[in-house]
DNA sequence: CTAGGTGCAAAGAGTTTGCAGTGGC
DNA sequence: GCCACTGCAAACTCTTTGCACCTAG
């Protein structure tokens, strides 16, 4: 854990990027949270510890974050994005249209995958951004209890 | 082709839609472009045959065909959304992060793993949006041949 | 000391909405 | 003729930018 802030920090100091205490927290956000976070979100929070900070603030901490590969950029729906902490192994996103809950797989296959399907048009595939919609075991029998009633 | 028009129409009228003559032309655009295009370059066609459309009604219509199923929503880049007609196959874009030009390839691979990963986890999947990014063979020799240089 | 970073407020994209008038069905 | 649809303008959301001040290295 402690690992994935020295990182993060030899990273920017690395890009020349200074490390002001607003990235600190915000990066400690993105650790101790562990999810996908938009913007806002992150905003909310560091506010509870730094009243003063500004949204701007966070989308440049972002911005700087993504640019030294230390966070990633999500799409999960088309409103907004989300970002999460670059540390994890390739994954994708299972986003259930009933709930919203966002559940992470392994996405060994879609890379293997992802990469035969670039080759065959002689194209190098350097990111694949697999998002998966559905419904959850429990959305998915509520939805269909819904419609056999009707 | 006339079909697919018909098709839409079909679907539209089913919906309690009126096939309006903005609707139409909307339609024919993104039928004979066969594209993936966004709301503005829809606006821009079709304000070349009818100069006082207006952009929000190609957007209401885009919402009304994607309730219909007549089209897709795409989001090929994070600023904004791409639309395409959804007669086709499962299919999914290869975006090129030198050119910005969009190859569409078969994703029958995509759409097996997809529905395996999600089983693993008792999940329905509806829906399987991948969007690969990499380089198209030039864009990648051009890269290769400037990082060589330097 | 001096870039680079910050807060604030204002600007920008893209998209949505309220409303009065229009035109499919 | 009714109600869905339209155009227009204004609002809204998310994100970016300009600028003066501040602070990490």
């Amino acid at each position: 854990m402690e690992d994935v802030k020295a990182v993060a920090e030899r990273r920017l100091r690395s890009a020349q990027k200074r490390i002001t205490p607003q990235r600190r927290l915000i990066l400690d956000i993105l650790v101790e949270t562990e999810g996908h976070l938009d913007a806002h979100d992150i905003y909310d929070q560091a506010r509870r510890q730094d009243t003063r900070l500004s949204l701007s603030t966070v989308y440049r901490t972002l911005a700087v974050l993504k640019e030294t590969g230390v966070v990633r950029e999500l799409y999960l729906d088309q409103d907004h994005h989300h970002y999460e902490l670059d540390d994890k192994d390739e994954h994708s996103h299972l986003v259930c249209l009933g709930c919203g809950q966002v559940i992470e797989v392994d996405s060994a296959a879609f890379c293997q995958a992802a990469k035969a399907v670039g080759k065959e048009q002689g194209f190098v595939v350097a990111a694949a951004q697999v998002e998966l919609a559905g419904y959850c075991t429990t959305c998915y029998e509520r939805q269909t209890e819904a419609s056999a009633q009707s």
